[in-house]
RNA sequence: GGGCGAUUAGCUCAGUUGGCUAGAGCGCUGCCUUCACACGGCAGAGGUCACUGGUUCAAGUCCAGUAUCGCCCACCA
């Protein structure tokens, strides 16, 4: 050996030394001329802002799994890295650092200048995520790294804007959108999170014009009364019949404002009476519209009152309330103030209460786009894993609004129109007809035009008028959607384009399945008629000890780069698959360590498991150097190697299924246990007298734990890809060819990246020696167990007699026994009884001696203890043969195995009970 | 208000289409510093599977309801 490995395995020394030669190699690199069917992921893109934390850690641990278990079996394989430019979080970090920095807010530095700004922080801050995911082990073909902004992004951007505003599915229109006042922009609907708020529940008289008393109208925001411009009741309301048509004066602005009737006002909730701000209340804006009330704005787009407030003008929102309700007070305007607790809507990424605002806004209509989207989940094309998840997109799908894309913002992409104020059309159409790259229509209000073009236009095009740019930019998700082909080059036809998309699977949290998923399937199947991925994984949310969102303000969260310093990559990754199972939360109780880091104990699972990987390992290369491979018969083996491979066999298919349901937990667990309790715990300590030993039978015992070993290590690699990769390298150095030869070979590349995935061999599947190897296994364990109770010391020999002519597989497996148990020696007596310095155990009804002990008391308690045991079962198998129905509707095989099984018991309860007369 | 999920050992979780005596890791107890590994080995203790009913020969598993916790969606004044 070149060089000795530690005793302990150190993953700081390896992992990265590891990671740079995969890279180096170009083993990331997708080739689309590669004939090979192709498997390709596309990343979340991650924020710019963004730094790694536990949901990037799953997440792309298990993009990295599937991706290389993928490529390890052959495929064309590309996991498309990138990054976000996240309009909203990245300009507003931008804007408070100038603010800091210069004390000057967006405005005053100017659209040029911020966007320049960002830019610059882009390209200092924008990799730093893609570096971390490097930490993990990402195999990502960084060379083709896409950022949402970058030229070929924007190229698709821009393309299916124009596709969608010339198929008329964009539009513009004045709207009641979801304000952001902190931001200063329109937001979707679903950018909006509804916190429960404690809030005051104001009931509010507006007295009659006639002078004949009032009416109360209740809300939880006066300040918009400022803008009332109607009361509404409900038509068959018989309170109010004779209201209906009067006029109240609306107080502190003096305003006379009518009683309408309409169904919107509910008799059944408060005084029935429902006052109307068609400009601040989407259900008000509806009545609005039905009644053509006056839609008064009386807000600044900060939320401050503006001129339309009266005597509140500047005041901010919430300053306005307050005197508001001061005011009325005293007039004597106020019936009664109720606490009450509702739902608010908050900005999810500046977290200020969103207003309901008036304007002009640019929409998505998004029905029939989202028609083949539904249509493709519901016939099974887009699966989901798990599959309750197809409801979520579903669910929301079906209840689609219109979809408000433009965001009052300069980090971005600029919206591809024109605005022209008027013009005729024979000038639109002279300039532009012909022009396949630009489009036209009327304005909503149809006194002006919109133009859309692929190309940036001068603004002279028309005659008469001047064409004027949108000020506005495009929803982050509206780029984010168009991911998993803009990334490749579509709208070109570009080879990657031909040979990746449509891609295969993604992998999510389900935060985003409605917020981006359902996007990316509905501009997939718009823009390219193919959808955009066939699976969907949805995994956990890692969540903290106590069943809490990690997070930076509660100080709870864990970093993934804590855990890989003190940890290790691979072990982190370990204990990420090793979590993933289809519950929707995964719980990592956090503690701190020495240094006043968090961390958590359940990496311990992946950093003790790699370091049984790492010392296995180690014991194969000191026995394996200069062992010979030649052709061996399976069949002819020691039992204990046809048992080996045997259960390797089952544990390459197990893993292949388990894989392919993208059911990790079950994968990753299996080959743990095939490696840590098959391998290790019984065949290493099994075959150590025969390496020791040497000869042809020692010789071959090494071919097959070589074999076991070499295919381990691929099994494992794609879960923890850095250490398999170093142990492979030594192994390449010390047994340069493994396998069965005739019976199981596989290439062996320098690089583990690049080895073919194993293949379950039939001809390797050996029930008869799992059995026997099992039987001696149950042996030894009893043995073990009398040893342990009457503490025979680790070195005593001791023999052990079966009550029966013969045990079958006792020639060939019987030293296991002997070796693993220290059993001096086997003897088969048929008939007698057990002498009486003897323990006895039985098992599947036949009765074992173990010879030599003494402890009488011990051993009289250890067979009560296996009597009682006994006797309960006993009981429970006779309580299911008396009854008739078990008997005659249970399958036959069962009814069959509980006869067999009380025939044991009893026998066993018999030698039991005899032996503890005698 | 609608939808979804969870409740199994002290802790964190497995448990395939209902079928022998419900498993794992950590923690705990005893033994072992055996020439791969103490981040280890061997043996062991520990559970009325949240509760109540139902279906069934048979329920941790299926159905209904209850309780507790959590998530998502939703324009209630």
């Amino acid at each position: 050996m070149s060089q000795e490995l530690s005793k302990t395995y150190d993953p700081n020394a390896v992992e990265k030394a590891a990671y740079e030669r995969e890279l180096a190699a170009g083993a990331f690199h997708a080739d689309p001329s590669v004939e090979a069917p192709a498997y390709t992921i596309v990343i979340p893109p991650p924020n710019v802002t963004g730094s790694l934390h536990m949901g990037h850690a799953l997440d792309n641990t298990l993009q990295d799994v599937l991706i290389r278990w993928r490529r390890m079996e052959g495929r064309n394989t590309l996991w498309m890295p990138g990054v976000d430019h996240a309009g909203i979080a990245t300009q507003t970090r931008v804007e408070k650092k100038l603010l800091e920095e210069t004390g000057k807010n967006r405005y005053e530095i100017g659209r040029e200048k911020l966007v320049a700004a960002i830019w610059e922080w882009k390209a200092e801050y924008g990799d730093r995520i893609l570096e971390q995911l490097k930490g993990l082990a990402a195999s990502c073909d960084w060379d083709r790294t896409r950022f949402t902004l970058d030229d070929m992004c924007a190229r698709a951007v821009r393309q299916i804007f124009f596709d969608l505003f010339r198929d008329g599915h964009i539009y513009r229109g004045k709207r009641l959108v979801n304000w952001d006042p902190a931001t200063q922009t329109a937001l979707a609907d679903d950018e909006v999170e509804h916190k429960e708020t404690q809030s005051k529940f104001y009931h509010l008289r507006y007295p009659l014009t006639s002078g004949e008393g009032h009416v109360v109208v209740a809300t939880t925001r006066p300040e918009t009364m400022l803008g009332d411009t109607a009361v509404a009741v409900h038509p068959d309301d018989e309170r109010y019949q004779k209201l209906i048509g009067q006029t109240v004066t609306l107080p502190l602005m003096n305003r006379e404002i009518p009683i309408i009737a309409d169904h919107w006002a509910d008799p059944t909730k408060g005084s029935g009476c429902v006052k109307i701000t068609p400009a601040r209340d989407p259900n008000d804006y509806e009545v609005g519209l039905r009644h053509d009330l006056p839609m008064i704005n009386v807000m600044h787009p900060d939320a401050r009152i503006n001129e339309n407030g009266g005597a509140y003008e500047g005041l901010d929102r919430y300053a306005a309330r307050k005197k508001i309700i001061q005011d009325l007070e005293a007039q004597g305007l106020v019936e009664r103030i109720e606490e009450i607790t509702n739902e608010i809507g908050h900005s999810y990424r500046s977290n200020a209460a969103i207003e309901p605002y008036l304007s002009d806004q640019w929409f998505v209509a998004v029905k029939s786009l989202a028609a083949p989207a539904i249509e493709a989940a519901k016939d099974g094309r887009l699966k989901f894993h798990p599959e309750r998840y197809q409801r979520t997109y579903l669910d929301w799908l079906e209840n689609l609004r219109d979809w408000c894309i433009s965001r009052q913002l300069w980090w971005g992409h600029r919206i591809p129109i024109w605005h022209a104020d008027g013009g005729d059309e024979a000038d639109f159409e002279k300039a532009f007809s012909g022009d396949p790259q630009t489009t036209w229509r009327r304005t909503e209000n149809g006194q002006g035009w919109l133009v859309c073009s692929m190309k940036d236009l001068a603004g002279d095009e028309v005659k008469g008028v001047t064409l004027e740019r949108d000020p506005d930019v495009l929803d982050t998700w509206f780029s984010s959607a168009l991911w998993p082909f803009s990334t490749l080059g579509w709208p070109e036809s570009t080879p990657e384009l031909k040979r990746y998309y449509p891609t295969n699977t993604l992998v999510t949290a389900r935060d985003i399945i409605t917020l981006w998923v359902s996007r990316m399937v509905m501009f997939g199947l718009y823009g390219l008629g193919e959808l955009p991925f066939t699976d969907v994984f949805i995994h956990a949310t890692i969540l903290d000890g106590e069943g809490q969102r990690m997070s930076k303000s509660l100080g709870n969260g864990v970093d993934p780069l804590d855990i890989i310093a003190t940890y290790g990559s691979d072990a982190m990754r370990f204990t990420l698959a090793h979590m993933t199972t289809d519950t929707q939360d995964i719980r990592l109780p956090v503690e701190r360590d020495a240094e006043g880091r968090n961390t958590s104990k359940r990496f311990e699972i992946g950093r003790n498991f790699c370091n049984k990987l790492w010392n296995a390992s180690r014991f194969a290369f000191m026995n394996l150097e200069g062992a010979t491979r030649k052709p061996l018969d399976p069949k002819a083996l020691p039992v204990e190697d046809r048992w080996i491979l045997s259960r390797l066999q089952k544990r390459i298919a197990e893993t292949q299924s388990a894989l392919e349901a993208f059911t990790f937990h079950p994968a990753i667990d299996g080959l743990r246990e095939f490696f840590w309790n098959e391998l290790c715990d019984w065949y290493l300590e099994i075959i150590k007298p025969r390496v020791k030993e040497g000869g042809e039978s020692g010789q071959a015992a090494l071919q097959v734990l070589a074999t076991c070993l070499d295919r381990s290590l691929r099994l494992f690699h794609p879960f923890i890809p850095l250490i398999t990769e170093t142990l492979w390298w030594k192994l390449n150095e010390v047994v340069p060819e493994r396998g069965l030869p005739g019976h199981d070979e596989l290439d062996s590349p320098e690089l583990l990246v690049n080895a073919p995935w194993p293949k379950m061999r039939e001809t390797l599947r050996d029930e008869t020696a799992e059995k026997s190897v099992e039987q001696m296994i149950a042996i030894t364990r009893a043995v073990r167990e009398v040893r342990s109770e009457h503490k025979v010391g680790p070195k005593d020999t001791i023999p052990l007699e079966i009550a029966a002519a013969s045990l079958p597989g006792l020639d060939e497996a019987g030293h296991i026994v002997r070796e693993m148990a220290g059993v001096s020696e086997i003897t088969c007596t048929q008939g007698g009884g057990a002498s009486s310095d003897a323990a006895t155990f039985h098992l599947e009804g036949v009765e074992y001696r173990v010879k030599g002990v003494v402890d009488q008391e011990a051993e009289k308690q250890r067979l009560e203890k296996q009597l009682e045991k006994l006797r309960g079962e006993k009981k429970a198998l006779e309580g299911r043969l008396s009854n008739a129905g078990y008997v005659d509707r249970a399958p036959a095989h069962l009814v069959q195995e509980s006869r067999d099984r009380l025939a044991q018991v009893e026998t066993e309860i018999d030698g039991l009970a005899a032996r503890l007369k005698g």
